[in-house]
DNA sequence: TTGAAAGCGCTAACAT
DNA sequence: ATGTTAGCGCTTTCAA
């Protein structure tokens, strides 16, 4: 290609990929004609090894058909396009082998940075691997950031768990609400315990607190909010049924619906059910859901405009987003 | 690293890198201990770039967070992944420049191959371009299949429009209706014309056609459905009104609920509804919806399988996966 | 402003 | 079985 211009590998590499060097209009113009004319395409392996750096980002997520990273993952493509980036996007299914694999594939390719969501996990030896692996990542230049508090070593987006589901409860408890049951999340995963722990805040500023047997854990997927739902039903007696159950994710609320119609409950009739995230169709749902509504996309663009520009980041203060609860027809006053 | 070792590089790279040749055990042990300790992570753009061949695909969708979509990449990287390879997203929003680009770019990255999915678009000179953008790519030895029907050139797996949308409406006139009205896609698009070309036959085996009137084409999004059906709401004079609304996509089906939730028309009570696809959450909405299932994520898995195998696919002959009509609440016998 | 040449980190002949 | 060496296609000093 630069033979066919006529003119050096140095003068056709200044004028196709952007160098500080100008070159003479004339010749730039027999470049780009010659490059047109060629139909050449640069090789990006190539220029990644010549500039060791890539045009790529890593996103890590559980699952990109689930609504919540799906949404997530597009924020991230988004803003990685605006910025000239590609988006190499990794399921892992929450399974933190996969995760620790996939950091370790993303530094083999490079990537410029790495998005990380949902990936925060309870066990400490996990996290410490992950730590190790992240680090030695970050050490060859690449950037990091988190949606979802992994501690105060990286740039950090947080759909405001803890602030959300404290806003929900309160407003359960203003519409009459006294007796809740909360389906929350896997143990291993660290976000179900921050969810968790706004309710419990909430509810400990009117005086009530959560009975344990009124919680249960389960994973963030529709047969998950299925399973819990119907392990409360059977769970709890009488004296000890709720009046409002708090899913801690909307996937997991649609499941709790599910479980609830196919044992004819009322919703909200008999029982109010809300969820958090605010998912695509959660208002389309039957009932329509009552949930926290976060900006999905934004969290993953705020992620890689933290990744991108490390100073707009403050370390130990997650970026926490403005979340607002938004009250549908799944939950109501409490049965008299 | 391999001077760690105490080894050539050559040898270093054969044992960390599967190499045809053979290497000592001992040697083998050494450096792979050496690569432990240093943490050595192979840079895949040197390999990429050496090897003229990269470990990664690239997939271009309309919107990731689209759940029609999202299911289809989980299933493109989930085979991907199967196969060592990594995944690179692009989400076009379905505009034919932004394709054209993303192929360039994806190109340019030397990914493996391509999986395309919605990009069949009715104007030629659109068809063209692409066509001369697919071909340069597979001359430099990349491979391509499309989800969905691009033409004879190029390995393709489809959901079965056409037979979909005829089994789904001799469902509806199974059920008793005879007036039917479509909320189709965008003319841009090849698919939705195709799932049209589907109830149209459906309807001439017994005799019936479609009105003009009836038929509306938009965005294969919510808010299309919506506004769609807003349009025939207006449109249609009392005798032109239809008993079965057919919703080419099921998120257009989700703003079809939608805008007739917030007229007060029952769904199935006044007009009964049915869209295609049978996304993630179809099952749940208000009310459930009636739908054509096609198996997402393995369109996205057997397009992938395609293009790493091309003896598997037969030019010219799309592999046509089954799909099911799947009868809910939205759909019942028409009003008498 | 342009060109020549030395790598970037790896793989794959080719030797040994 | 192991080592030597010539690239892969580009960027970037360094000279001119």
């Amino acid at each position: 290609m630069a033979r066919h211009a006529g003119v050096s590998l140095a003068t056709a590499s200044r004028v196709l990929n952007g160098s500080t060097r100008a070159v003479g209009e004339r010749l730039a113009a027999r470049v780009r004609a010659s490059a047109e004319e060629l139909g050449y395409l640069p090789n990006a392996p190539a220029q990644a090894l010549a500039r060791s750096s890539t045009a790529t980002l890593g996103v890590l997520l559980h699952d990109v058909a689930d609504p919540y990273f799906g949404a997530v993952a597009r924020g991230v493509s988004d803003a990685a396009t605006e910025a000239g980036l590609l988006t190499v996007l990794l399921s892992t299914d929450g399974d933190p082998e996969v995760e620790l694999r996939g950091i370790r594939m993303l530094h083999a390719q490079r990537v410029r940075g790495l998005v990380l969501a949902g990936s925060a996990y309870t066990d400490p030896e996990v996290t410490a691997r992950m730590d190790t692996a992240l680090a030695s990542y970050r050490a060859g230049t690449g950037s990091v950031a988190v949606v979802t508090d992994h501690g105060p070593d990286y740039p950090t987006v947080s759909p405001g768990n803890r602030t959300g589901t404290a806003q929900l409860t309160r407003a359960m408890l203003e519409l009459g609400h006294r007796r809740f049951a909360v389906v929350s999340g896997p143990d291993r995963m660290r976000v179900p315990a921050e969810r968790l722990a706004g309710v419990r805040q909430a509810l400990a500023e009117v005086g009530l607190s959560l009975p344990e047997r009124a919680t249960v854990a389960t994973e963030f997927s529709r047969e998950g909010g299925r399973a819990a739902m119907a392990r409360l039903c059977e769970r709890l007696s009488p004296e000890e049924w709720p009046t409002v159950v708090l899913a801690l994710s909307d996937v997991c609320a649609v499941g709790v619906l599910a479980e609830l119609r196919d044992r004819g409950i009322a919703v909200p009739g008999e029982l109010s059910v809300a969820g958090f995230d605010d998912i695509a169709l959660a208002g389309d749902l039957a009932p329509a859901l009552t949930t926290v509504r976060v900006p999905l996309e934004r969290l993953g663009a705020e992620a890689v405009r933290m990744l991108l520009d490390p100073s707009t980041s403050t370390p130990g203060r997650p970026l926490e987003l403005p979340n607002e609860v938004v009250l549908r027809a799944s939950t109501a006053p409490p049965p008299s």
